[in-house]
DNA sequence: TTTCCATGATAACATTATGTTTACACAAAT
DNA sequence: ATTTGTGTAAACATAATGTTATCATGGAAA
């Protein structure tokens, strides 16, 4: 379970921001990309498909905001991070930033420092699925210890069961339907019998005693207390 | 389709600034608290579990950056949306605000539509998940979690039957025919008897206990308070 | 009032989805 | 090499759901 290294697009009409900013997130481990003018940001990010992107307000052919607009109206780019970097006290661009579906932004001149904590800071708020100890009634599921607590006592799964219950787990009671759950789990590129989840459920049910999974028939699971 | 007013708690020292953004943030439809210290903050989030907390840095007894530290170790406020108020150009702060686990920071002097801006910014990002959920009177309908509450209890509706019932409720009071029922739940190469719309109707007036499906005779059924 | 018709109600029936068990291949641990 | 644990499949059992047939009911039109 491991983080795959984040991407980034970054577009600016100016090299020596681009600049800046590229080496400064690359060495917090961030994959950058760059892009000169909103055209080219608007392409990379159809290749790219970034976790992150960062838009100058001001630039040639499209303004950060109409790349912004253009990006949300796609569903891949839903939820893909944006901040948007700005002149500084240019408050109506600020609004109209947000408006179109901003995450953030930041205001320039740009201070590496505070741009690397907002970039951090956006992530740490998405991550938190992953990498966190999840807690639901008297549940405890750590995904770095890989374990699972009942009132106090450990039960231990095995990786599968492990996987599948920290999925329905992660956002309780959602229904996850059996098609997500098996690309989730089992991933996309591999084909397991109708009956391969059934039995893992069952499974975890009986480990861990208590009965917290629920079936929604025809339509899949869901984690309930 | 009214969503719950979203709870937001201020602490800060100078009681004009608690002033400007209580008034701002209640005319945007949120319930606003105040506190005037680090202490009191923590006491009144305790209470009132707030959706989104905005902290003054400075602030007597508790600093707003060791209130947030406070309040990030405890799990009820583990999600809670947390932004900082803080002095321009205080870097540092900043970065030990991202770091305490903050959302977001506004600068001080505080232009009310950008914090506005913000705020909004930070609750549609939270939302995204709950936005297809439908509230209609004390029905609450969510097909994430595929349930239907109604007075605080849970009904469990089987698939056909709860596919039925959002149907309908998705357009409250409008009259949806038998035939356009049939192609939008059972599709359009199912065929299926005539009695089997009753059917389900009645097992979800049965489950629902309050009649909220009113019948149209001859033309079809519809959802109505 | 009577007739007609759409719908309500019920139970029997059909159909599916899921639960359960066993067996087996394979990997990991001993 | 042996044992143990894990993941998957297959076969079957069970329970939940969906559908139909049938009859009852109640309101509107004649």
């Amino acid at each position: 379970m491991e983080t795959k290294a984040k991407r980034i697009l970054i577009a600016d009409d100016e090299p020596d921001i681009l600049e800046i900013i590229s080496y400064n997130l690359g060495k917090e481990g961030y994959e950058v990309y760059t892009a000169k003018d909103g055209n080219e940001a608007l392409e990379r990010a159809k290749q790219l498909n970034p976790d992150l992107i960062i838009l100058d307000i001001m630039m040639p052919y499209k303004t950060g905001i109409e790349v912004c607009r253009i990006l949300r109206t796609q569903p891949i780019f839903e939820q893909t991070l944006i901040i948007f970097l700005t002149a500084l006290n240019d408050e109506s661009s600020h609004i109209k930033g947000f408006e179109t579906g901003a995450d953030d932004y930041v205001t320039k001149p740009i201070s590496p420092k505070i741009l690397i904590s907002r970039v951090n800071a956006l992530f740490r708020r998405i991550q938190k699925e992953d990498g966190k100890v999840l807690k639901i009634g008297n549940i405890v599921i750590d995904p770095i210890k890989y374990t699972v607590v009942v009132n106090e006592i450990e039960a231990i799964l095995a990786k599968k069961e492990f996987e599948l219950l920290f999925l329905l787990a992660s956002k309780p009671g959602r229904v996850f339907l059996r098609n997500e759950i098996l690309s989730q789990v089992w991933g996309t590129s591999v084909i397991v019998g109708d009956r391969t989840i059934d039995v893992h459920i069952r499974k975890i049910r009986q480990k861990l005693g208590i009965d917290c999974i629920t079936t929604v028939k025809g339509v899949g699971y869901k984690f309930d207390i």
